[in-house]
DNA sequence: CTAGATTTTATTTTT
DNA sequence: TAAAATCTAG
């Protein structure tokens, strides 16, 4: 099946040696170049996780101690992977137990969290210093609520200063390690200075909430090693050998981070070996550094390099077409890419009417595929698109069609209203200092604390710089009614409840996570909440058995859970009570799950995702959907020639994911956020090289069927319509609909010339009755969206 | 203070 | 379209 173009190493009895089987002369050296700092290019499909996991199981089998090597990746499931393919290898291996224990397979964020959690007691008190062991994570709508209210306390408005990109801003910062202080020295306009200030409050609110957001992670931890002699040479002393893979979407903090794991001095070079393919850099937006590996050897002096080209994944014409598409890059060190895997079917490139005859067609491509291929199934296939919103109409078609289907989604659960006030509770139980916890569900369910004894509260908190649930405590001595002093004094003493007052220990604590859990939704009140909707609405049952949910997710992360035996990863905590330390813990995994985590390859469906999830990924057929400007390259990434050739290369990690089959599709027309528009196709289906790809245009077929609000096919913009459809998003976005009302004459692209017979709705998406009388009377329901009044 | 209705606004990718 | 912000009636 696979063809090498070098030949395989022959076997050995040496169990070390059974690992070297099969592989490419390369891909031998970099399993073998243990010692030093070694760079591995590894071009997409080229075998790189098969490289890393037989490197980790040959230090291994040579007898190199489990406990000194670390592994760094991404995602939880890239770890999890890793882990799992590290012991498959050792399976052979008589004492495969004993001699991989200790190995840490961890992701970047995960290990900085361990090590905050270990070490932060050695740096309190020290100038700065932000937070204490038991410090919560704040994830994007933490820090955001949080932004907010750092906003208001500024007095400025969110209309000019958005909370994502001041929060976006102050990230960039964060990967470049600069603090708030180093940031202000820099500011020399009025922009960055007021971002400057808005930093230092904002750390100023972190540090009063015991909190760290994703980027303090490393930031934190990077000053740890920095600063802490003792946190440095016992982690230096322990590991030994580094791995990281992807390394192209590293930030500079990252880079760092990785300097003092292993220790960067010349006369002992570290055993670092970083793998990467700067044609697969997507996270540039992010602060991902791609000089990290194009500096590599720069940086570690002696440095190896060994690239691994041959492509073991994709057939030649899906290879072609990678090929020739990253070409046009101009920002990049070409790279061969090869493969023996001749022959294969030609890519298809299909222009679709709409997102939905595109959602069809793609479904019915993919039972194509799986019909005639014997060894096809709905597992094999995958469907990718550039943004979450494009799953919609997929997931509606695919239900429909009663076609197995998975989502790319593992943050969807915990993205739940109700499940996030849950965890709140839970967050503040274990750090009563965190405020954005505090505010999100003091008074949910209802508990009559309302907005005006919430500010007083907060003030109080503001004045006499003293965490807000210490506030809770002297209500009786602010100026408030008895009511709303009732009111909290009951608040606070249900949540001291949960905690013993502060104990863990006694009469009425929890005995498990997950009995603290149930009885956290039982005596807040919030199961009740949605107990009494339950009958009434469908939502509310959906939200109480997520609630159910939860507890089940508590008690099973409980009885999986293993303390760490680890000095440098398990925190002190000989007088932390059980109950608490494991809390932490999963509120710890809580905070950190991603998106790809979810994906589970022995599920009999078809895989929906994002083509930035999909990375690190393969299978056998595989759909691009959206393959239009705006969208892929999206219209935020035009803005610079950069934005532009990194949009290039998640299309080329998309078409690189293919094995054998690959259809990538464009819509001429797509609904956006409730507005029709019409779509161009996507440049990079230009810059493809024509004789390796099936194009074709189903636009304009089959338009009896579809017959909804839909502009017709042949009606090609013109200037007129053009303005009167930016008039109509201008009109709407003002909210204001002139002339609608029952009797106006007005036009519709596709049906012609009407009367407005009933407003159905008023607003931003109003709807109306209108009758069309050339179009054999037809009465339908359309949008004000696409009508334009006469 | 609460709950629901109404209006406004924002849209990429994610640890 | 969907989420967030704002308004209104009880």
């Amino acid at each position: 099946m696979i063809v090498n173009a070098n030949e395989p190493t022959a076997r050995t009895d040496n169990p070390a040696h059974a690992l070297l089987d099969g592989l490419t002369d390369p891909q031998r050296e970099a399993v073998v170049t243990t010692e030093g700092p070694l760079l591995v290019l590894a071009a997409a499909g080229s075998g790189k996780t098969r490289v890393i996991t037989r490197r980790i199981a040959y230090l291994l089998s040579l007898g190199v101690p489990a406990w000194q090597v670390l592994a760094l990746t991404f995602t939880n499931k890239a770890a999890g992977e890793m882990r799992e393919r590290v012991g498959e290898l050792l399976e052979a291996h008589p004492q495969r137990e004993s001699i991989s224990r200790g190995l840490t397979v961890s992701t970047f964020h995960a290990l900085c969290a361990r090590l905050l959690r270990r070490y932060a007691p050695l740096m309190e008190g020290r100038a700065n210093w932000r937070i204490k062991h038991d410090y919560t994570i704040y994830d994007t709508n933490d820090q955001q609520a949080l932004m907010k209210t750092t906003l208001n306390a500024l007095q400025l408005s969110t209309t000019n200063w958005p909370p994502r990109t001041v929060l976006g801003a102050i990230s960039n910062a964060k990967n470049e390690l600069k603090d708030a202080a180093a940031f202000a020295a820099e500011a020399d306009d009025f922009y960055s200075r007021q971002i400057a200030k808005i930093y230092t409050s904002y750390d100023d609110a972190m540090r009063q909430a015991n909190a760290v957001d994703f980027d303090d992670l490393m930031v934190l931890t990077v000053r740890l090693l920095r600063e802490c002699d003792e946190a440095r040479d016992e982690v230096q002393a322990r590991w030994r050998y580094l791995m990281i893979d992807e390394y192209q979407d590293t930030n500079h903090a990252q880079f760092v981070l990785s300097t003092l794991l292993v220790g960067n001095d010349p006369g002992s070079p570290p055993n670092l070996c970083v793998v990467g393919d700067p044609d697969q850099s997507i996270y540039g937006w992010r602060g991902a550094d791609i000089a990290n590996i194009l500096e590599f050897e720069q940086a570690y002096s002696g440095a190896g390099l060994i690239t691994l080209g041959q492509n073991f994944r994709s057939t030649a014409p899906i290879l072609a077409i990678a090929d020739h598409l990253i070409r046009n890059n101009q920002q990049r060190k070409h790279k061969d890419l090869f493969t023996t895997r001749d022959g294969g079917e030609q890519p298809e490139a299909v222009l679709c009417r709409d997102e939905r005859h595109e959602a069809g067609l793609v479904i019915d491509w993919l039972k194509a595929r799986v019909e005639e291929e014997e060894s096809l199934t709905w597992k094999d296939a995958a469907i990718f698109y550039r943004n979450n919103a494009l799953s919609r109409v997929l997931e509606d078609e695919l239900r429909r069609e009663g076609v197995p289907y998975v989502i790319a989604r593992g943050t969807a659960f915990y993205q739940r209203e109700e499940v996030r006030d849950a965890i709140a509770y839970l967050k503040l139980v274990a750090n009563q200092a965190d405020e954005v916890s505090l505010l999100r569900i003091i008074n949910k369910p209802a508990r009559k604390i309302g907005k005006a004894t919430i500010e007083t509260l907060a003030e109080t908190s503001k004045i006499r710089g003293v965490p807000m649930f210490e506030v809770l405590r002297i209500v009786d001595t602010l100026d408030l009614t008895p009511q709303a002093q009732r009111a909290v004094q009951r608040f606070t003493e249900t949540v001291d409840g949960w905690t013993g007052h502060g104990t863990f220990f006694g009469e009425g604590v929890a005995g498990s996570l997950a009995d603290l859990v149930s009885r956290v939704l039982k005596q807040s009140g919030l199961e009740d909440h949605y107990k009494k909707l339950a009958a009434k609405s469908e939502e509310s049952a959906d939200k109480l058995s997520n609630l159910q949910e939860i507890v089940s997710s508590a008690a099973e992360f409980e009885e999986t859970y293993e303390p760490a035996d680890d000095p440098a990863l398990a925190p002190d905590e000989d007088d932390v009570p059980p109950l608490l330390s494991i809390m932490r813990a999963y509120l710890e995994t809580v905070s950190l799950v991603a998106d790809a985590d979810s994906i589970d390859p022995a599920s009999g469906a078809i895989t929906l995702m994002t083509l930035h999830a999909a990375k690190g990924l393969e299978f056998p057929a595989v759909a691009i959907v959206g393959m239009e400007e705006g969208l892929l390259p999206s219209s935020r990434a035009l803005e610079s020639e950069s934005g532009l050739e990194e949009e290039r290369r998640l299309a080329f990690v998309g078409i690189t994911r293919a094995m054998r089959r690959l259809l990538m599709t464009s819509a001429k027309y797509r609904t956006q956020r409730g507005l029709r528009e019409r779509m161009i196709p996507s440049r990079f289906l230009d810059e493809l090289p024509s004789e390796h790809v099936r194009v074709s245009d189903q636009s304009e077929e089959s338009w009896d069927e579809g017959w909804d609000d839909a502009p017709a096919p042949w009606d090609e913009p013109t200037e007129a319509s053009i303005e009167s459809a930016r008039r109509r998003r201008a009109s709407r976005s003002s909210g204001s609909w002139p002339g609608i009302e029952p009797g106006a004459r007005v036009r519709h692209p596709r049906f012609g010339l009407g009367t407005i017979a009933q407003v159905m709705s008023k607003g931003m998406n109003a709807r109306a009755v209108v009758e069309f009388k050339d179009a054999g009377r037809k009465t339908l329901v359309l949008q004000y969206a696409n009508l334009e009044v006469l």
